[in-house]
DNA sequence: GCTTCGGTTAATGTATACATAGCTCAGCGA
DNA sequence: TCGCTGAGCTATGTATACATTAACCGAAGC
């Protein structure tokens, strides 16, 4: 080979291949040819492998029976189920900080992350890129205070699903007054579960933890019921099969 | 090739590799050589790569930073921790079961093993093949009458390891008496999931079903706390590491 | 007409040669 | 002595040729 290259052929071919199958581009159920993909992305079969071997690891493939990968289709159901789950497991992260006792550092670390969503949720406009980027550090910081590896693993693993992760369908809401609320009242639970993990309280933390996640359940079915077919933005939802 | 061959060598590797790991061959740490296993196993490193992957989503490895697998290493919080969160998950299906309602030929099969394994528990032997044999088809149903599959995906991930599949520890028991009380109080747990999900009391399904799974905890407990090594008989803990 | 047999084809499985990157360590110089 | 540098080794990455298998399909026979 020529030209030198950062990242080899089986990362190039993994990003891809993910994105196509996030867009859509390869719809559920479909079966990928490792030489029809070799050939569209002028990489050679065993990359491609590799690749497609990693995002079934990720589960976003499964593997045929006979060999060979197939798309994974999801269903609504698989999206809402995967979402409970979700909340589970969170609820599960905030009932073992609270119940092992979170570390004073990661305390104060949650407060100061209360405080500036506070900061970007407060006044008329909303700052969603900064209140994405600050859910997604608190939900990471939720788990880091549980102190199971085991854990984190599989909430990883959960949470890798584009339409399951905590801050799917931020960026996918139409209504600003809506988003509005959904997003202060999202918070408000926010502050419920670090103060639950400070007080030792692991029943209620569970609980609240798991209900937040339902939020996202209500804009799973708001932008499913709003309109017949698939809105434009819900790009957690692109592959959704039906 | 001269000789015809029912199994693929991937599948062959994959079998061999994962038997060694589970065995503890292979300390919790330890870097496998696709050249080193290939030589070893007289097949060529491309179906070998293959099992690694393979083993790699099973979850018996971990990928390394720059390439190649590592043994992954269970330390006991690893190992209580799976435990707990294999309750979660379980007491979830079962709480799915009871909210969405369970199909009637579902709670039938769930009486009737019932009713099996009070025959293999019932008097002063104890039929631990039989036991070990409903235990699992009791968890498999269980799982089904959930209805998610999104759910019994993340329960078979989990389970696959093998200190946390609800069979683990069965024959690993040592003192003929404590086991005895322990199916027979395992048993009654099973009852009463199988009660609550009749009723539709998801709460209690869900407490019930978490509760059970901790029995296997206290069976961690007992093998590790008794003696200071490894017990012979544990083969669900070889992989433990220190 | 239906079944069954056999060949073709199209896919994955396998082996292997070669490329490349990262590490170690010897050797050299400031 | 320290540190730099480059050679070489060893591991994974990649390409590709070939093997094998399973499914499709058509023709022959009942």
């Amino acid at each position: 080979m020529a030209i030198k290259q950062s990242t080899t052929r089986a990362e190039q071919a993994l990003r891809v291949l993910r994105q196509q199958i996030l867009s859509g581009a390869h719809p559920g159920g479909t079966r990928l040819f490792e030489v029809a993909l070799a050939d569209e992305l002028d990489i050679s079969r065993t990359p491609v492998r590799a690749a497609l071997a990693k995002l079934a690891e990720e589960g976003l493939l499964d593997r045929a029976k006979g060999g060979g990968f197939v798309v994974r289709s999801f269903k609504l159901a698989d999206v809402t189920d995967t979402i409970e789950l979700r909340g589970v497991l969170e609820g599960t992260a905030a009932r073992f900080a609270a119940e092992r006792g979170a570390r004073p550092e990661d305390l104060r670390r949650a407060q100061q992350i209360l405080d500036e969503i506070d900061a970007a949720i407060w006044g008329q406009n909303i700052d969603m890129d900064a209140y994405s980027r600050l859910n997604s550090a608190f939900h990471t910081l939720l788990v880091d205070m549980a102190q199971s590896d085991a854990l984190r693993r599989e909430i990883a693993r959960v949470t890798a699903l584009p339409f399951a992760s905590p801050s799917a369908f931020l960026e996918d809401e139409g209504e600003a007054d809506r988003l509005a609320r959904n997003v202060r009242a999202a918070h408000e639970q926010h502050r419920a579960i670090v103060e639950a993990i400070a007080l030792r309280q692991g029943a209620r933390a569970e609980a609240v933890a798991r209900e937040h996640a339902r939020a996202g359940l209500r804009n799973v079915r708001a932008l499913t019921g709003a309109s017949p077919g698939r809105p434009e933005g819900a790009r957690a939802l692109a592959l959704l099969s039906t």
